[in-house]
DNA sequence: CCAATTTCAGTACCACTGACATGA
DNA sequence: CTCATGTCAGTGATACTGAAATTG
C-alpha cells in the first residue's frame, strides 16, 4: 500500500481539500514574495487602491476584512519605499487618506505577475476550461460566504 | 459605491480566492471543534488510522504531511481520553504503533458530521451538482500539487 | 462627555527548527 | 558508530485584543 496515499475519508471532504490547497497557494505566494519582504496583504491593499481610488485606512480594513492594526503595519511598509502616500483628510482630521503612487502601480503589476505564476503552478492539473470552471465556482462560494468572510 | 466590494483585480486571482475560502473553512471547523479541544489534524489522524489501520507516528507524519512533532502532540491528546492506543512495536522498539479504539471511531464519526455541516454552510451558494464539480476539480488540483503539498 | 480613527504593545496560536534520548 | 524514531523546548509569523492619542 502506498504509504503517502491520503485517507479516502478525508478526500471526500471539501473543506479539507479547500483548506489544504488554499494553504499551499498562500505558502507559494509567500515564498515568491519573501525576497521583497512583502505578503499577499500588500497586494490586496494596492489592488484596492488601484481599483477604487484613495481610502481611509478604516475603509481598507472593512473592504478587505483585514484587522485595522494590521492595515497600519502594511501601510507603513508600503509608504517607506513610496509605493503609497499618506495624507491627513482635511475634512476629518482623524482619517488618513492612503493613495497609490506610480511606483505602487508598478509594484502591483509585478505582484500580479507573481501570483499569476502561482496560479499556473497550483492549477497545473487543470485544463484552461477547468480553471475557468473552478474560478466561477469559487466566486459563487465567495459571494455566498461573504458576510462571514 | 459599495464600500465592502472586493477589488475586481483580486477576484480574478484563483490563489487569492482559494486561500481565503480555505482559511474560512478552516476557521469554521476550528470553531465547531473548539469545545472539544480538537482541531482538523485530530480528524485527519483518526481518519488515517480508520482507513489504513495502525501506523507508526512517523508514517502518519509522511502520509498526512504533518510535522512529526505535531503528530506527537495530537497523539498525546487523543491517547488521553482513550481514542487511540499507543504500543511499542516489538519488532522495532523505536517505533510506537498507534491504533484507533472504538471510542476513537465514535469520535471520528462525530467529527465527520461536524465537517460535513461546515461543508454545507461554506458551499451554500452552490447547487449539489456544482458541489460535485468543485469536488472533482479540487481532487485534480490536489493530485497535481501533491509532491509539494 | 461620547464616538470614531489610528497606532502601539502585548497575547495567543500555529507550524516549524534544533537538540536530545532511545533503540536498531 | 550510524541512522531512524519520537519527544520537547524554543522561534517566527500571523492575527487578534486592549489601551492610548487624536479628532469629531
Amino acid at each position: 500500500m502506498n504509504p503517502t496515499a491520503r485517507p479516502p475519508t478525508l478526500m471526500g471532504i471539501n473543506v479539507y481539500l479547500l483548506s489544504l490547497s488554499g494553504k499551499t497557494g498562500r505558502d507559494r505566494v509567500a515564498d515568491r514574495l519573501a525576497g521583497l519582504g512583502l505578503r499577499m496583504w500588500h497586494m490586496s491593499v494596492l489592488a484596492a487602491l488601484a481599483d477604487f481610488g484613495p481610502h481611509a485606512q478604516r475603509d481598507l480594513s472593512t473592504r478587505l476584512s483585514v484587522d485595522p492594526s494590521d492595515v497600519a503595519k502594511v501601510i507603513d511598509q508600503l509608504a517607506g519605499p513610496g509605493h503609497v502616500g499618506r495624507t491627513r483628510d482635511d475634512a476629518d482630521r482623524r482619517r488618513v487618506l492612503v493613495t497609490i503612487t506610480a511606483s505602487g502601480r508598478e509594484l502591483l503589476a509585478r505582484l500580479l505577475k507573481e501570483t499569476a505564476a502561482v496560479d499556473d503552478s497550483l492549477l497545473s492539473g487543470l485544463t484552461p476550461a477547468e480553471r475557468d470552471q473552478l474560478h466561477g465556482l469559487l466566486l459563487k462560494v465567495f459571494a455566498a460566504a461573504r458576510p462571514q468572510l
